[in-house]
DNA sequence: TGATTACTTAGCCATATGGCTAACCAACTT
DNA sequence: AAGTTGGTTAGCCATATGGCTAAGTAATCA
């Protein structure tokens, strides 16, 4: 989920739920376009939603948002591991330069 | 560079510089295919390479890989952010039901 | 009822991605 | 010199992604 589309989106919806079209108005994109995006994060789980009448409200899911962050913390400490031994690497290299 | 074949030559080469074929070696890919990975490595700067007689030596970069660090820690904060909206979001609507 | 609004479906298009084979060159080995 | 090895180039292919238009349906407004 690293389209920006789709990230703006998330973004908005953390100031409460809103409708498609509202979402859709600040996205200089076809309708139909932009609805597909809404069904990526939908089908994702990331994200909600109700039809009402002929309006559909989106609703942000807390869930995977919080499981989004923990993956980052785990990556972020792999990452942190993986310096580590580029570390010790350049270190070993250094002491044998051929 | 989400993609699994670049992560786990990344992840080999923190035991050291290595070659095309040893590289390649573990991947069940025609090599042809496999180069185009390392070339993406390189052309993201993640990587460099030099040619001695007809093997080419990989080496991995240190500055990209802080830089990458950087970028996790970076989101992770973010998404810190977001928790913190997320769960405003909630108390609000929480007090005003409909 | 007729028009407008809010999606929805269907289908087309360009580009990107990750894989393949075939054929080639250059550098060793025998 | 002939063969093998390590890498390279070129070109094809399937699928995925992110965009579009055109045409529909269903709800609400005038």
């Amino acid at each position: 989920m690293a389209d920006p589309t789709r990230r703006a989106v998330i973004e908005t919806l953390l100031k409460g739920p809103a409708s498609v079209s509202d979402l859709h108005a600040p996205h200089a994109m076809a309708m139909p376009s932009f609805l597909k995006h809404i069904r990526k994060l939908e089908d994702a789980g990331l994200v909600t939603s109700q039809k009402t009448g002929r309006t559909r409200m989106i609703h942000i899911e807390a869930a995977p948002m919080r499981a989004a962050e923990d993956w980052l913390s785990r990556q972020r400490k792999l990452w942190e591991g993986r310096l580590d031994r580029l570390q010790t690497l350049a270190e070993a290299l250094e002491r044998k330069p051929q």
